[in-house]
DNA sequence: AATGGGACCTGCGCGC
DNA sequence: TGCGCGCAGGTCCCAT
């Protein structure tokens, strides 16, 4: 389910309800999404007692920080999703708070993981992590972009080249700098760097300030749909009208994945 | 280095 | 109505 958008509106949410609160309870519902330690009393154990004192996000990973060298890290993967409030029978993890407050772990298809770490630095999924599109310079962002010959669409999926950008804002971001998602990385000239430099900081904030897209599962922490998937130009759009020059949307598959472009007004 | 396929999962919508 | 198929916001692993 979520992208960079959609993380960061959870963890800013989650920052309002969530701080200094203790976990009084942990009920796992689902062992699969508990990823470390692997025995779910374990996994209880080291959170039962403790508060939370920092949330923090990195590419679309949630990062809970509990105390010094103890932290909860939750990868959402597809259809991964928090609710907070009341208890949900759905939930895959309940975490009961000190309020009696409740953050539900919600995931239908069961792809996500949870762990808790003394240091989430060194998890893999959180290493090869490239840099944060919004800490980059264009310079930096130019020089990544010419040593690469992949697809730029697959590119810019690519979490170890920038973390955070799915195959939603991939998409919306290639159209918005007018590119086609097959061209390859290192063929783009100087021109079309900086619009897709600026075309990716623009969709991401433009998504987080409307709260993400709600495709499929994705909902805010109190299970709102987020607004952004009426903005969205080319992403699920197959056939329909571009809404700049009317030719229908494409859609291909590109590593794996479903692409929407439009014909005419990417090149 | 890049690409393609499959695996991990469940559920929805569509065509027949 | 029922069933099979394709598809889904992510990532990892393997083979070429």
């Amino acid at each position: 389910m979520p992208e960079l958008p959609e993380v960061e509106t959870i963890k800013k949410d989650l920052e309002k309800v969530l701080l200094g609160r203790r976990i009084k309870e942990v009920i796992v519902n689902s062992k699969k999404v508990i990823k470390q330690p692997v025995s779910v009393q374990e996994f209880r154990k080291k959170l039962i007692g403790n508060s939370f004192k920092e949330v923090l996000r990195r590419g679309k990973v949630l990062i809970f920080k509990l105390k010094e060298k103890l932290y909860l890290v939750i990868h959402l993967r597809i259809s991964g999703w928090i609710l907070f409030g009341n208890q949900e029978e759905n939930a895959r993890v309940v975490f009961v708070l000190d309020n009696n407050k409740h953050l539900n772990y919600m995931d239908t298809r069961l792809l996500g993981e949870l762990r808790v770490v003394s240091d989430y630095t060194t998890l893999n999924f959180i290493k090869q992590l490239g840099p944060e599109i919004f800490d980059m310079n264009l310079e930096e962002f130019k020089n990544m972009i010419k040593k690469k010959k992949k697809k730029i669409k697959v590119l810019l999926m690519d979490q170890s080249f920038i973390a955070g950008i799915g195959n939603i804002y991939s998409a919306e971001t290639l159209f918005r700098a007018k590119i086609k998602p097959t061209r390859l990385a290192s063929s783009l000239n100087d021109k079309e760097i900086t619009s897709l430099f600026n075309s990716i900081k623009e969709v991401l904030q433009e998504a987080i300030k409307f709260r993400g897209s709600s495709v499929d599962s994705y909902r805010d922490i109190e299970g709102r749909e987020g607004k952004m998937e009426e903005r969205l130009k080319v992403y699920g759009r197959e056939n329909k009208p571009c809404f700049v020059c009317k030719t229908p949307i494409k859609r291909i598959e590109l590593g794996g994945r479903g692409t929407y472009f439009c014909p005419h007004c990417q090149r």
